[in-house]
RNA sequence: CGGGGUGUAGCGCAGCCUGGUUAGCGCACCUGCCUUGGGAGCAGGGGGUCGGUGGUUCGAAUCCACUCACCCCGACCA
């Protein structure tokens, strides 16, 4: 492709709105438009990273028997009212009637639809086990559109869905996916970790999700470099520093105006893990009181999937409740109140309030003093120790560049999703939903390869592999020797990009580098009195000076060696 | 949805507090000359309902009210 004739559209200054680099780059570099809140267009060189990453999607799902189909975005509301989640969906699903005024929706994903068709044509076990997969637009009314290309209300999705006959194949399908997910997001150049995570509202037991370690991402993960073990914070499980009790008697202590741990534990002199932590909690409109070591903090998925939604206690109902102001709350001595308590106090001699205004006890042993229901509530932190192995955890923050999910019959059974086994016994599919969006993959390979000058795309998914820098479009051989150059590597299926512009070498070289292409020809007067042209890599700006003759066996060799660490 | 912030030329900004002629600057854009190895130089030029509506005032980019849009933090994220 000619620059001069491209429609590159890059800026010399970031706009003021952008804040995650993803997003500064790909706007700056002229990849991709904001047309409103959550909604980008992509522009030339955006859309043809998007299909490589999705061509690379593509080749990975196929080669694991995944079957490539195109479905709909608008759905009718019915299917969605079987599975029960028309309802259950707020505001982020987009809801429309068509002209006969029936209920309609824009697909925000396609367990539904893939199910109703699954319903439709499956009927006998031998027609299982079938993987369909799409990569399509999704939308969503999300609350809160952000970071550029990472969240937005339209995005493409690959979504795949397997079905099968039994557990073994759903474990098989599942287990071909994690292959696939890593071949995927290798070849594409992303640092990766795979996660447990919570299944949440798609149902079933087991999920997983794939996360790009970078500052810019929204979720944070607990690692452990020994052992293995990763999890979605939201679950992940730690044990917390070992805390040495006092043998303190049980008795009340005076704690004049001290309210939170951190004043109680300077005024008594005490570690904020001899602390017991209670919050009021109000549940389906009843009280939950939730203990905590002095030194955690809630978690509160974990605490969402014992009890449901919930939300703090305000102010007066703690005192309508338990009779004291918060503060001063201990967890003895409640009568008719749920009580949940963070599995490491089983153990230990703790200080917590007592229940009285400016009294807090001290001696305080769980079992004895109070019962609860033990569950882990507590949130894993950074050097907490390995729920597996003991060593210390590492807490990072990540992009979601996809998840994996077992579904189980969730949807196959609501609607009537069912083949008969050999014996003529029906039985409803067991279903698997896997996602990928393309987009964060961009964004991700964008927030982990960049630097002050751009973009540095990982070579297998930069929009061109090559840019051809002619550096004075006026000097007959400047242009001679780079049309020639582009005309051989073109003719040999390379993406090759050539700025024929008018414009100045310093342009060019600023407009290369922001643009990301990860090996630039620069050819200028200076080489080629010597027949010599240069050759630079864009990540590691190493500049190698090249014979005419030579040229195009090592921009071959290049692009081999650059394509290397990408390779499964 | 709660909190904070910003809307002035394509982009980045000043002007607003303390109202007063044709609303400025840099970059980008157009023309010409010149230049061609890291966002050149000179000369000339085009481009604005100052987000919108209403109000105060002799007079509003500037003060007031409402409203819309966008960004950030949080909640949410099937």
């Amino acid at each position: 492709m000619r620059f001069s004739r491209a429609f590159i559209p890059t800026l010399r200054e970031t706009p003021a709105d952008a804040e995650a680099i993803s997003h500064k780059l790909l706007l700056r570099a002229g990849y991709i438009r904001q047309l409103a809140s959550g909604l980008y267009i992509f522009l030339p060189l955006g859309w043809r990273v998007m299909q490589k990453i999705n061509q690379i999607i593509r080749e990975e799902m196929n080669r694991i028997g995944a079957q490539e189909i195109f479905m709909t975005v608008l759905h009718p509301a019915e299917v969605w009212q079987k599975t029960g989640r028309w309802f259950e969906i707020g505001d982020e699903m987009f809801r429309l009637k068509d002209r006969t005024g029936r209920d309609m929706c824009l697909g925000m994903t396609h367990e539904e639809i893939m199910t109703w068709l699954a319903a439709r044509e499956i009927r006998s076990y031998r027609d299982l086990p079938q993987v369909w997969y799409q990569i399509q637009t999704k939308l969503r009314d999300e609350a809160r559109p952000k970071s550029g290309i990472m969240r937005t209300r339209e995005f493409i999705m690959k979504d795949s869905y397997s079905f099968d006959a039994d557990e073994e194949g759903l474990e098989r399908n599942y287990q071909l996916h994690i292959e696939a997910y890593r071949r995927i997001y290798t070849r594409c150049g992303i640092k990766f970790y795979q996660v447990e995570s919570d299944p949440g509202m798609m149902g079933g037991a087991t999920a997983h999700e794939f996360m790009a370690p970078s500052p810019a991402g929204e979720d944070d993960v607990a690692l452990c470099d020994s052992c293995g073990y990763s999890a979605n914070v939201e679950l992940a499980k730690s044990i917390p520093a070992e805390v040495r009790f006092n043998d303190w008697e049980f008795q009340e202590v005076y704690t004049p105006e001290k309210r939170t741990v951190q004043e109680v534990a300077e005024f008594l002199g005490a570690e904020p893990s001899h602390f017991i932590k209670s919050l009021l909690y109000i549940a389906d409109e009843k009280p939950v009181l939730v203990l905590l070591r002095g030194d955690q903090d809630l978690q509160e998925r974990k605490l969402e999937r014992i009890i449901g939604p919930f939300r703090p206690a305000h102010r007066d109902e703690v005192i309508e409740i338990l009779g004291v102001e918060a503060g001063f709350i201990g967890p003895h001595g409640h009568d008719g109140i749920r009580i949940i308590a963070d599995e490491v106090l089983k153990e230990g001699v703790y200080i917590s309030g007592a229940n009285k205004k400016d009294y807090h006890v001290k001696g305080l042993k769980p079992q004895e003093h109070f019962s609860a229901e033990w569950a882990d509530l507590h949130i894993a932190k950074d050097g907490d120790g390995c729920p597996k192995c003991g060593s210390p955890l590492r807490i990072e923050r990540v992009i979601e560049i996809g998840n994996i999910f077992k579904l189980g019959t969730k949807y196959s059974e609501p609607l009537g999703a069912t083949f008969l086994d050999a014996q003529g016994k029906e039985h409803p599919i067991i279903m698997g939903s896997y996602g990928i969006g393309p987009a964060r993959v961009a964004a991700a390979a964008v927030e982990q390869s960049h630097d002050e000058d751009g973009i540095i795309w990982p070579i297998t998914i930069a929009p061109f592999t090559v840019i051809i820098l002619p550096l004075n479009m006026n000097h007959d051989k400047t242009r001679e020797v780079s049309e020639k150059l582009y005309s051989e590597l073109t003719r040999k299926g390379i993406d090759t990009l050539i700025d024929d512009r008018s414009e100045r070498a310093g342009v060019k070289f600023k407009d290369a580098d922001l643009i990301g292409i990860p090996i630039q020809v620069v050819v200028g007067e200076r080489g080629l009195k010597e027949n010599r042209l240069e050759i630079k890599d864009r990540k590691t700006k190493h500049r190698e000076m090249v014979g005419l003759d030579e040229a195009i066996d090592y921009i071959v060799k290049a692009i081999e060696d650059l394509k290397g660490p990408f390779s499964v």
